[in-house]
RNA sequence: CGGGACGUGGCUCAGCCUGGUAGAGCACUCGCUUGGGGUGCGAGGGGUCGGCAGUUCAAAUCUGCCCGUCCCGACCA
């Protein structure tokens, strides 16, 4: 028995996630390009199938595809205050081109808040224009210090979608409604339970009046920001003079959104659903959803079962590894690590039986299934399967969330907890909305992840850190 | 960007301390064999030892600088 190529979970759960990645043939580091991946065929895959998804629903909501360069002159960033000192430090910035000295650098984008915001200000002119709604499909660079394959990278792909509404009111809603998107793929396409939430004052995104976010928990407690929704107000509507006339022919500035999912996302469905043998994607984003593995001795047998193999599979949809020189074994372990939901084991014996064997990734069971029943059944099994994914994330959140009522308590829970070793929690505690508060959860390297949309607890209580009256309890855990 | 570890055929690594003809296992190619969870045997191909300088008669090995990866920290989707 070769020793699996796949570090454990619980030996080191920061090498397994990068052994699960190469291993599954999603991506690798581009070695000559510093903090950036090669996104392989598998890995690719999965993000069309999510780009779809998301894409589908971004049109459903009305909003229109629209790309804008990628190179955005200096200058723009500067134009709101806050933004500019948020992304500064991450910047790639060109000052050659053409074998010259630009005369004014451009950066690489970050984002692309500031170059919308100029066209928004060309385009919008009436109240007619509004609501103007767009999405881009994009890469993104911000220069990392620390890069982790599809967690945080120097380059990324992504979506932004950026709107521009005539008052606040609609651009809030706008906000949550995209908010509820992105809840809506995490959980139903991602089999990824999330919380909704508001960010606190210092972690929202740089130059929003509000940032919303989806929380998602990884199989080590730690928290991952999943998607983002910004609320931001006028801000850069004043930045770059983007007025509209009303209906009472004044000029006023629009309301606009900004809100996002990248490619860590993938990250995020790795790492919560893969398991010690290697990948385990959700039906809904597997690439290919079963495979059948074809077993033969004689010449004869296999004649016979390839013939069979072809036939059943094209039948129900399925892939024939017809390889030859491979063992079935060798196959088994090759289709396991790459997260294929259903492996179909097909051999004289099941010839003969008119089944075939039926193995599951994410349990790991594996039983006999009539032949003719195989279209029919398997997406059935295919839909209990993204379903009891998305149940096991979910007890598993429910199971590593705990209560705490002072800071201390808090802190018991948190300190210890590193990325490798795992053992973390969501603690769920009342703090204010206040920088001292996210200072005090620094000290042992946690953050509030978000001050929760739905209050599942006990409402009012007194801030552990200022003795505060607030709301409700918010997220706090350590986070990627 | 600071601290630590590492970089040797495609992969995992030995060799380095104590300088002297570059190794193993896996993978790959060919042949036979095998096939219900990584078959076995035999033959074969493949490496400017991360890069650049330096020390030396001689550098994978010693020294310096640089690049990259991983972990920890500060910054972040």
């Amino acid at each position: 028995m070769a020793e699996s190529p796949i570090t454990s979970r619980a030996q080191d759960f920061a090498t397994w996630y990068q052994d699960v990645v190469l291993q599954g043939d999603m991506a690798e580091p581009a070695e000559i390009v510093k903090g950036c991946m090669v996104i392989k065929a598998n890995g690719y895959a999965v993000w069309e199938l999510l780009q779809r998804e998301l894409d589908d629903r971004f049109k459903a909501t009305g909003h229109q595809n629209y790309y804008f360069p990628m190179l955005i002159p200096q200058s723009f960033l500067h134009k709101e205050a806050e933004h500019v000192e948020g992304f500064s430090p991450e910047l790639a910035v060109v000052t050659m081109a053409g074998g010259k000295q630009l005369e004014e650098p451009y950066v690489l984008r970050p984002t692309s808040e500031t170059i919308i915001g100029h066209f928004f200000a060309k385009w919008i002119k009436s109240w007619r224009d509004l609501p103007m709604l767009l999405n881009q499909w994009a890469n993104i660079i911000r220069w990392e210090l620390r890069t982790r394959m599809f967690l945080r990278t120097t380059e990324f792909l992504w979506q932004e979608g950026h709107t521009a509404h005539s008052n606040h009111d609609e651009a809030v809603q706008e906000v949550l409604r995209m908010l509820d998107v992105y809840a809506d793929v995490a959980e139903n396409v991602m089999a990824m339970p999330v919380i909704k939430g508001l960010k606190t004052q210092s972690e929202k995104f740089a130059g929003a009046l509000q940032s919303y976010s989806i929380e998602a928990m990884m199989q080590n407690g730690f928290a991952l920001q999943a998607g983002t929704s910004h609320d931001l107000g006028q801000n850069f509507g004043k930045a770059f003079d983007v007025q509209f006339q009303n209906k009472e022919g004044q000029l006023e500035y629009v309301w606009q959104t900004s809100w996002g999912v990248s490619t860590r996302l993938i990250g995020g469905l790795i790492m919560s659903h893969s398991d010690d043998k290697g990948l385990v994607l959700p039906p809904k984003l597997a690439p290919v959803k079963a495979v059948m593995v074809p077993i033969y001795r004689k010449d004869e047998e296999k004649e016979k079962v390839l013939e069979a193999a072809h036939r059943i599979a094209k039948d129900v949809g399925a892939k024939v590894d017809d390889r030859e020189g491979q063992s079935p074994g060798a196959k088994f372990f090759h289709w396991e690590r790459r997260g294929v939901p259903v492996v179909l084991e097909l051999g004289p014996r099941d010839l003969a039986a008119g089944n075939a064997v039926v193995k599951r990734r994410d349990t790991g069971t594996k039983e006999p299934m009539p032949q003719a029943d195989l279209a029919s059944k398997l997406p059935v099994l295919l839909g209990d399967m993204q379903k009891a994914m998305y149940d096991a994330a979910k007890q598993r959140l429910k199971a590593n969330t705990v209560l705490a009522n002072s800071i201390e308590e808090v802190e018991s829970v948190l300190k210890d907890v590193t990325a490798e070793k795992g053992g973390g929690k969501f603690v769920m505690a009342h703090l204010k909305d206040d920088a001292r508060c996210d200072a005090r959860m620094k000290e042992f390297k946690a953050t509030i992840r978000c001050i929760p949309l739905v209050d599942e607890y006990d409402g009012p209580g007194k801030c552990i850190v200022t003795g505060e009256r607030v709301d409700r309890r918010v997220v706090i855990a350590k986070a990627y």
